[in-house]
DNA sequence: TTCGTACTACGGTGGTTATCGTACTAGCGC
DNA sequence: GCGCTAGTACGATAACCACCGTAGTACGAA
């Protein structure tokens, strides 16, 4: 096999393809809800955002993994590799576009709920 | 057996009870909001309300049985029985009140994108 | 090249859920 | 009483999902 030095770049789906179930679905779960409210901690922008390790939670890494993945398929959060790391942040601005109060809703509910 | 006219009373949810994960889970599904959507336009005063037939769903009646009660056990609606009816009403202010601004959020999502 | 870190892919397990059909109960009107 | 309408309870099925462990890949550093 090709040593090619692999891009590696995620499926992200387009801000159009983003649909309102697949959000909800993929907020109403308390592990990825403790995802998305920590990464709202970190910034949005190019150089910012938060490695998976750096959200620490009570699981094995495998279903880290594995919720990290149904955020992004969902269109809630943005994914990209710096070296061995990966980089998540929310998708805030196509959020906010597409469901206007939603995301800042489900924060503050949550953060007032923990 | 007796026939002791029963009430037929339902559980609900106290406003204290209701969770946040239960509610996105319960919105999370593609005829139950569709649901909500449509008690949405009927009033949440004590004579409103829509009946579980009048939300026409392109599913068996067994099957919208179930997602009424999922609704109502996450403390999105409130169901009352009416002779033979079942009156269904979303449970507003309870939910502004402890997650103020989701149930909006949604439900311009779901009207924005139907 | 060897090692360590960060994450992934895979296979499996147990629990939940969306769906259905069928059979049933509750109330209303005749 | 009789039927009619509205909804329910039950059992079954198929799909999905959260979770795990193990084994593996990608990258950077020593």
């Amino acid at each position: 096999m090709p040593t090619t030095t692999a891009v590696r770049e995620l499926p992200h789906p387009a801000r159009e393809e983003i649909r309102l179930d697949a959000v909800l679905h993929a907020l109403a779960d308390p592990m990825r809800l403790r995802i998305v409210t920590a990464l709202n901690g970190y910034g949005e922008g190019e150089g910012q955002g938060a490695t998976c390790s750096q959200v620490e939670l009570p699981i094995a890494t495998s279903t880290s993994t594995h919720h990290f993945r149904v955020l992004r398929e969902a269109g809630v959060i943005n994914q990209c590799y710096r070296g061995t790391a990966k980089i998540n942040c929310l998708r805030r601005a196509d959020l906010d576009a597409l469901f206007p109060g939603l995301l800042d809703a489900v924060l503050r509910a949550a953060a007032s709920h923990a």
